[in-house]
DNA sequence: ATAATATATAAATAGATTTAAATATATTAA
DNA sequence: TTAATATATTTAAATCTATTTATATATTAT
């Protein structure tokens, strides 16, 4: 059986219009925190908000540049979200739990 | 660029513990309503909202069976979500919106 | 027809998430 | 050192989602 508890954290996690958009930002660049205040024209806080989440989920990381945090996939753990999308959706037997009950 | 807005409900219908549960319990055999009320543990009015969260992103799909409705995965259109989820998660050139611009 | 059962819907509430406003911290520039 | 800038944190408000309770609808069995 999933471990489904971390599998709808990680679900949870790109489950959002704001952070869709900065992993699809992120897919070509790197960018820091205020490119999504003007791109997603949304507060800065809020901003980081949902980047602190996507770090959480460790779907980006952070990475220091003087004044600057660079914000960029993290491209293993992304492979990883991955494949555990095709389990779920992918009809696994070994995951069968049949019940074999009738309704009545 | 991707439909954001139809993927992020795709993503929410999915991004729950019960829900999910559901989407596995389906994986092996059609059940109807009644044995996620028993295995989810959850009132029955709430598997009722779930499967119709599950059903509208055609996750699922139902079909009458006299007193009961069975329900059971809708594998054509979970090919292509899964399809969809992959492009998102992949970096793909043709989806660059590379920005290019400094900090300062 | 009536009772029983499966599922759905509506309304109310509880819980969670998102956003905004204010403030704090860290770094660089002057 | 002071001012300016980038980002983070905190708190509160707003919004959204999940759950519960009560009720409705549809189907079958009696």
């Amino acid at each position: 059986m999933v471990d489904n508890k971390k599998i709808v954290k990680l679900l949870k996690a790109i489950a959002d219009e704001n952070r869709l958009q900065i992993i699809n930002l992120l897919s070509c660049e790197s960018l820091c925190s205020c490119h999504f205040v003007n791109i997603l024209e949304i507060s800065q806080p809020n901003v980081s908000h949902h980047l602190k989440i996507l770090k959480e989920a460790r779907l980006i990381k952070a990475s220091k540049r003087g004044r600057w945090i660079d914000y960029s996939l993290n491209e293993e753990n992304i492979a990883l979200i991955k494949n555990e999308l095709n389990n779920i959706l992918t009809n696994y037997e070994e995951d069968c739990q049949c019940t074999k009950i009738n309704c009545d």
